[in-house]
DNA sequence: TGAACTTTGGTACTAAAGTACGAGTGCAAG
DNA sequence: CTTGCACTCGTACTTTAGTACCAAAGTTCA
């Protein structure tokens, strides 16, 4: 379809078409007039006539020759990472303005230690620890130690949350 | 180079070529002979030798012509999943060989409820939701709620962990 | 059908968590 | 210097969590 158009629908086409001929009548009309009584005019008449044809049957199939479409199919690895996977854990820390302190109890608190065993691993009193620990509840705006396990899970506020 | 080998060095080709060749002689002598006095014989003449030799062109043409090839290229996507990001969930899942009901007392305690909310929420008794609790903790092999959440979280074996 | 498991519920008790309030110490900024 | 904050510790109390043991009803499967 674009091939045909290409050829016959675009003017210049038409117009070097029929120079060409023109051009060829001339030279044949030349010939047949110069040989006209020699043996030989009729073979080089069709000779040229063969030569011509066939370039310009050559040339038409290279306009229509329709290029053949290969498709590749790429694939593309793509990872499904969850939305803000490292990121926000600095700006949610800060928001909830956390001391030192409370941090480290907050941290083993996420891993599952009692209060007595958090006292225990810093060198703290029980009551120390529950005084942290009610704290970070306000702060958290949290109830009790699962919802702030919860709320740092959720938050990514924990380094080790792998 | 390949198409040049594939018309002349096929000896198919040549005596297609030939035997072509040959019959367009005998059209051609035949024509002659019979319209050797009338004036169109030349017009003719010329006429069949155009379209053979167009037809010729446009074939040697298709045998010469490097397929224009149009390479399109298709970004498949794959989805992956990171290794140990959502896979193993299910293998740990199903090798604590937690009830159905458990599991579900699992959910709702990693999501910061206390006993007697999910007594509430699933129309049981704080008995039996206590009962499901301590079982769970012997096949978690955890020694308290919190960390049954941390392990949970651990084993992404909740489905809204994210 | 019987055994094993699940689900539900109860009582009694201990342990841990959590709240409320107070208070002392040290440190840094206004 | 004193004010505020972080950190520490204590007591008293309430609430929740957790354990132990039991038991009934339903389900599943060989």
């Amino acid at each position: 379809m674009i091939s045909i158009k290409k050829i016959f629908g675009n003017p210049r086409h038409i117009i070097l078409y029929g120079l060409f001929m023109a051009i060829l009548v001339f030279i044949l009309k030349w010939l047949q007039w110069k040989y006209l009584i020699t043996d030989n005019s009729s073979d080089i008449y069709i000779g040229l006539i063969a030569v011509f044809f066939t370039l310009l049957g050559t040339w038409i199939a290279t306009q229509l020759a329709k290029p053949k479409i290969q498709t590749v199919i790429v694939e593309k690895e793509v990872y499904l990472t969850r939305p803000g996977e490292v990121a926000i854990n600095e700006t949610e820390l800060k928001n909830l303005n956390l001391t030192t302190r409370e941090y480290e109890v907050l941290q083993l608190l996420t891993q599952g230690y009692t209060n007595a065993e958090v006292a225990e691993k810093l060198f703290l009193s029980l009551s120390t620890i529950k005084t942290h620990v009610s704290n970070l509840f306000v702060k958290m705006d949290v109830k009790n130690r699962t919802q702030a396990v919860e709320k740092a899970n959720r938050l990514r506020i924990m380094p080790q949350a792998n």
